[in-house]
DNA sequence: CGATATAGTATCGTGGCGATACGATTTAGT
DNA sequence: ACTAAATCGTATCGCCACGATACTATATCG
């Protein structure tokens, strides 16, 4: 019982979230997703910034998201490049329009100031917790996690230096800061 | 900072939550706008469970839920009861059907396990803390509460009756121990 | 009784979303 | 090397959620 408790909660906040993400989405009128896509490829490292890392990070489909993706090409807000290596895959940045229209409208200035307001000492306890379900969830059902580098059982350190042991690629220590969808938890469990 | 990777954690969790509804709804294609009335509708004591409601609930248009009701209405899940008192109304009922319906599919199967599975003794801080990180947005937002009647300031409990100070009615147990559209916290700030 | 507010419905246009089919590139398998 | 299969992305289609607007009916207040 407890447990659907909870999932109703997390449900509903993300509803009002949502819905206050619409009345706020301002000029443009932007939809959630979208929001939520630009504030995703902000924080994707350079293996997760592609079309297919917003679909799993997201749980939509392909053909969804390319659309999606065209909406916010065409208004200027990312920008497609090429990948150099892999001809198939193609990499997505913000623009500076769109980096500007997140931080004014995500999330809400009004539900910003609420959470603001609330007692910081127990952010920490919460944003761990939550990641806990996150994870449970994501465990159950083959989805990707999208942890941080550095939290990754493949990431290594050596005399200063970030490197992926799956990618067999070095990292910037900007890289290994943002979130990676071949991101895998330490203990396999 | 902080704040916003909570909302984050919160959208995504809620995202593919709803995602798992839409896989797993099984023959009637329902949206997870439905599963989510439907569910609401259990829980909602006998002032709270029209229509109105269930948009303030979920942040819908008036427009819209009349017209998610109707999809819900005519797969029988639901019956509208005329309101005795005041013909404007129209109270929503749940059919066997629909109760069948809402245990199967809500939350989808595999999550309900995968959180089950988790550290149960965490679960009434995580529900507290999320509580409160919805209070404060509602409070934010002029939005309606929605918490149990024995919460919210206007319960009475007089010789083991509960009483609605604000409706000035009697309820039963099984209503106070419901949700309500009224309810309003006791510390008024 | 009229004026205003509230509950709900009907109708319309936009566009998110999944499903399907497809093209292009890469990788595996012999 | 050549083919087969897997992967990444796009294009097109149909469904229907959603907000906006306009409307009806009942309630409440003066």
């Amino acid at each position: 019982m407890a447990e659907t408790r909870i999932l109703d909660l997390i449900e509903r906040i993300g509803a009002l979230v949502r819905s206050g993400v619409r009345r706020e989405a301002g000029p443009h009128d932007l939809h959630p997703i979208h929001i939520q896509a630009l504030d995703y490829l902000t924080r994707a490292n350079r293996f997760s910034d592609t079309p297919a890392a917003v679909g799993d990070y997201l749980g939509l489909t392909k053909g969804n998201v390319s659309q999606r993706l065209n909406v916010l090409e065409r208004l200027r807000l990312v920008r497609k490049l090429a990948d150099s290596a892999d001809g198939r895959v193609v990499h997505l940045k913000l623009t500076n329009a769109g980096i500007r229209l997140l931080q004014e409208i995500h999330p809400p200035p009004s539900w910003r100031e609420a959470v603001k307001a609330m007692d910081a000492q127990r952010f920490s306890d919460l944003e761990r917790q939550l990641a806990e379900v996150l994870h449970a969830l994501v465990a159950a059902n083959d989805f990707r996690t999208f942890g941080q580098c550095k939290t990754c059982r493949f990431h290594q350190r050596n005399n200063n230096q970030s490197f992926c042991g799956l990618l067999e690629v070095d990292l910037s220590d900007e890289d290994a800061k943002k979130i990676c969808r071949e991101h895998q938890h330490c203990l396999p469990a």
